[in-house]
DNA sequence: TCTACTTTTTTAAAATTTAACGAAGTATTA
DNA sequence: TAATACTTCGTTAAATTTTAAAAAAGTAGA
């Protein structure tokens, strides 16, 4: 692998992110001089991987030429899972998916198979084409738990008995995989093609069946020293004895999160609440989750109760991270920000009363845009990310037949 | 302001901060070449700023020559303020005090004149020797309240009508000022020279009048989007009724800090508690704190009672730290930290209650071994950090006469 | 339509890095 | 203990990269 190879790599990555850059734009995001951005550019067109697009418009001078990659050219087998689904995507550079998602059942608790099973589930999904398979970058997976990115190990699900998921896969499917938390991805995803993008300090909070977090820190996700930064779930928040699946008691999840919603509902209902919705004994949480949603929406009041209630407690806990992070935006993502708005105003009323005013005026409350594909696009861009990655302070040698880009087959 | 000006005070900077190193790490560190450094080494030495310091142990080869600043070629004029002290220390090259520190009465809390005589204070401490304050590179001012060091501003205290408190003071001593949070600099302290040195992710918690926090991600002190981040302080964490001075209850500080610590004394004591100790109407919460923490060394069981109380209520507040950021070291300092070993036991027995362990297990707790000039050493720091810092994509342009070195004058 | 001012891209000069080599020292082995 | 092999340090010369100057392509206002 030598040096232009890598600077390839931050120009193609750069591209990915950026869909479309001048040349002027490359060369500052690389940090390289214009004549050698061109010189490698002019390369990567002469191997396919990059397109002229033709000239941008002006901005008070000579038209700048733009450059985007060849969209078809490389592909990215993005993963997201949760503990009872996995859904995988093919995926080109333009984030369009290329076959369509398929959604597999795939129950990560009290189950030793798991890895054998997602094993599965990717080589049958890859066996389809294995044209299309073969200009596969790399595998992006997300899922629930404590996640050491860098060991590749996973310690509530996904267990291995020896080395970590990344190498049980890449010798079965003999690809770059990289795994991380579903939080994080998600949070990794808005900050590369969502509402957090150009954020420096920025939280963004994953409502789902636990109120997961992911922090991006000087414009970069952060994972802490081990990979686990964002254990929102579990701060001791209430005074409550409710017991959590973690075996403790007074968790922000005990209190908040989308069950909690699916079990208010069915309580309220059958202690006799009035309310526009109705739920069959075959209906899932999720499907519970989406009735209150779109009742919420068409006004009902019992919906907004409960919606309201759950919200300001998250409220409380982002009251926390205000203090603690003093972050420009907080961005409500994740399965339960399809709910829209109606998070907003109870969150804030919890802000109002539980923060310090100069901090909760400092910082934005917004909603995401992103649909549930959030996670896959996360995923996705992890390759991306993790691909043109030069660990800081080490040699400049790399691990031979790691990381392989298209051209190099 | 040439570009090898900016790279000299690049390795003025390594070297304040590492004491002594060889051209190889230098080049490593400011990411230059040898030859260069070096050629930037000699004329270093030329201008007096830097001295040879002979021949370092080998390490399995030719023995590198060392390098090391002039100890007092240049100065730094460290400031440390709290509500009711204000500290001055003149410094040299090796963080040694010049001149011994003073301390002067300047009450911060409804003080209109606080910044004007700050001022006084500074100009007439240098007015001692015009010899050495020409050679001040910078004043560092470390101060309680919420800073935007950016703008220069204090929303707490030190109000100014227009502009900035750095702006004020550098006209009235002509010298460049640099202003942040005390806890900040207690963190920047510890990170550079004391028991954070070279870690990526710590948490140093200011145990004071106030529980203040300074936060170290990614091998840098953090300070949010705005200056504020780490108010450790107000986190809602209690569901007491207790009024904190920040209009909210709930806060940590309601429960655990050296003020709390010394009200809790006056009363156990005013109640009939037994005690070694004895107080008096002219001990001011400084006095009666220094006594607690010699009475808990000595074994006196109310004071170690008082003291566990407080740790436990400050190690629920480091549990949400734990679960946010998992960092790898949680550093106690500060004031408080004299108090020493005490500290360590409750902390732990409330991170076994409030973490999930493999949370809890990933981060060690330690306490600071640096004494009060903590402060004092982070503003010195801060000046030397600030003055060689190079905004990022900005125009390599420098604000002309703003970062003097000596040998420029 | 002309002039003044932008921004992009190319070309040539200046500066930097890389790599090779000699110097200085350690560790291992006969 | 002397010789060989293997480090790392520091210097010099070749190769690469950056910088800066200039040309190309536009915009905007008079």
């Amino acid at each position: 692998m030598t040096k232009n190879d890598l600077l390839k790599r931050q120009i193609c990555k750069q591209l990915y992110f950026a869909q479309q850059l001048s040349s002027t734009d490359l060369s500052e995001k690389i940090g390289k001089s214009l004549p050698i951005t061109i010189k490698l550019l002019n390369e990567l067109i002469q191997e396919g991987q990059v397109k002229e697009l033709g000239y941008g418009a002006s901005t008070g001078g000579r038209r700048p030429m733009l450059y985007a990659l060849e969209a078809d050219r490389s592909y990215i087998l993005a993963v997201a899972m949760d503990q009872l689904y996995t859904r995988i995507a093919l995926m080109n550079m333009n984030n369009d998916f290329v076959w369509p998602a398929e959604q597999y059942t795939l129950p990560l608790q009290h189950n030793d198979q798991a890895l054998q099973q997602l094993g599965d589930h990717l080589e049958k999904y890859l066996e389809k084409d294995p044209a299309a398979a073969a200009r596969i970058l790399g595998i992006g997976i997300g899922m629930p738990g404590f996640v050491d990115v860098k060991k590749g190990v996973n310690y509530s699900f996904l267990k291995t008995e020896t080395g970590s998921i990344n190498a049980y896969l890449e010798k079965r499917l003999g690809v770059p995989v990289f795994i991380d938390n579903d939080s994080s991805l998600i949070a990794l995803a808005e900050l590369r093609f969502g509402m957090a993008q150009n954020i420096k300090d920025g939280m963004v909070i994953n409502i789902s069946w636990g109120i997961g977090l992911g922090m991006i820190v000087n414009g970069e996700l952060f994972r802490g020293h081990n990979g686990f930064a964002g254990e929102f779930s579990h701060i001791p928040l209430f005074s409550n004895n409710k017991m959590c699946a973690c075996g403790k008691t007074g968790c922000l999840e005990t209190e908040a999160s989308l069950l909690v919603i699916s079990d208010q509902v069915k309580q309220g209902l059958s202690e006799g609440k009035v309310s526009s919705i109705k739920i069959t004994q075959t209906d899932t949480n999720e499907d519970i989750c989406e009735k209150v949603f779109k009742a919420a929406a068409r006004g009902d009041r019992f919906c907004i109760g409960i919606l309201s209630e759950i919200g300001y407690k998250i409220g409380k806990g982002i009251s926390i991270l205000i203090h603690l992070m003093n972050p420009e935006v907080i961005l409500l993502s994740g399965r339960g920000a399809t709910a829209g708005k109606v998070w907003l105003a109870p969150v804030e009323q919890a802000l109002n009363e539980h923060c310090i005013p100069r901090l909760s005026f400092s910082t934005t409350i917004k909603l995401s845009n992103m649909d549930l594909d959030a996670e896959m696009i996360g995923a996705a861009a992890l390759v991306m990310e993790s691909i043109v990655y030069i660990p800081t302070r080490e040699k400049k040698t790399w691990p031979a037949g790691k990381l392989p880009l298209v051209s190099e087959k």
